[in-house]
DNA sequence: CGGGGCATCAATCGTTCGATTGACTTTCGC
DNA sequence: GCGAAAGTCAATCGAACGATTGATGCCCCG
């Protein structure tokens, strides 16, 4: 097969998907066909591009974000290989993203024949994850975390800026015994014994944002 | 004047080095003279190249950072102006930047016209400041955040990961009334009256990073 | 030299936390 | 219909927290 691998770029930084581009425009294996700013627009242009692979960032600072793009494009009949590229990530993004049917996980900062290599791998249909990836996601398999109830988030949220049991209480409209109730619960499924551990433990893994 | 403004790009990120100065090779003022993948190496450049603007990302995987560089830089004798580049920021980023001697202070995510204005105003001498930073220095200046002290922050690291008031007086050989001491200090500083406020307010502040 | 900052320490006391045990109601899926 | 999950509630009790008051010693700088 000499047909040059089809790249669609989305990334909501036009610096970043500028040096994709340069970096790819250099590889005769690899054509970028079209760049997206959000994942909307990622999924306007393969309706009318064929895709080998998407570069795909997670986080957009507007628009339809990087997982629920990641979803609805391997949904798709035929679908490109999703590779996806990030700054920084939280365990709960690894996962959303591996959930949503991303074949690969690489890091910005990984130099262009990593990256390069990755998208091959993925073009193949091959998983690519980078450094820190594949340990973070086997530690996920070996004991995969209970997801907390919507109540238990809206808890530990407020719990984050420091409020008693009883102020929670008042806020909440209900008892302090159940508010007890529920961070009992919620130290069971983060495995702590405390709520400060709680908080740092919940914003490590994205379940909240540290907004005090 | 009519030569093109010397640009040195620092970051760690090839590929957003790759697409500044693809960016910026486009631009008839402006000439790429050199690149750097953390603060060491952009000294060593300029130690032998004339540079008038440097962009300058502030968070490097490895290496010198780009604060400390950029305070070296700006303390060189004549020295080029500092247009800091980044992805996301905290207060303590922000105020440690401008602090450090930037004349400017971008989001990675603001368009090319937008940042090659910016490097024009750096190179005139004149503040460059993306969009919220302003505000967010004004609110600083209104009401400027003491320093903890470097007992203060180990102390807090610790805390964040749930020790009690008597585990972290044993895990740091002093008694349990002087973490008390140092916990009263260290509210203070950051505005709070408990431990789980002090660590939400920590990491948002960049202060501490959530590791549990 | 004196003052400020930092680190250290003690004791007291009221408030809050977390574990525990037990119970009830509603909703949903098998 | 039954069981599980989620949300709600109560009471008890020992441990821990945070505020407070007061003190000492060291180092650095004006």
């Amino acid at each position: 097969m000499n047909e040059p691998l089809r790249l669609l770029l989305v990334d909501d930084h036009p610096v970043v998907r500028r040096g994709l581009r340069a970096m790819f425009d250099e590889r005769s294996d690899m054509l970028v066909v079209a760049e997206a700013g959000d994942g909307r627009a990622a999924l306007d242009a393969l309706a009318d591009t064929s895709v080998d692979v998407v570069l795909m960032d997670l986080r957009m600072g507007s628009g339809t974000d990087g997982v629920t793009a990641t979803g609805r494009i391997t949904a798709l009949p035929d679908p490109p290989a999703v590779l996806v590229l990030t700054v920084y990530d939280t365990d709960a993004d690894i996962l959303a993203a591996v959930e949503a049917g991303a074949t690969g996980y690489m890091l910005k900062d990984s130099p262009p024949e990593q990256l390069a290599q990755a998208v091959r791998s993925a073009a193949r249909g091959e998983t690519a994850l980078g450094p820190n990836v594949a340990a973070r996601l086997f530690e996920r398999l070996r004991g995969p975390e209970e997801a907390l109830s919507p109540r238990e988030v809206e808890i530990l949220r407020m719990l984050g800026q420091g409020l008693s049991n009883r102020a929670l209480s008042r806020e909440l409209f209900i008892s302090e015994a159940t508010v007890k109730t529920h961070l009992v619960h919620i130290f069971d499924k983060l495995g702590v014994d405390n709520r400060t551990a709680a908080i740092t433990t919940a914003i490590q893994r994205g379940i909240i944002r540290p907004t005090p």
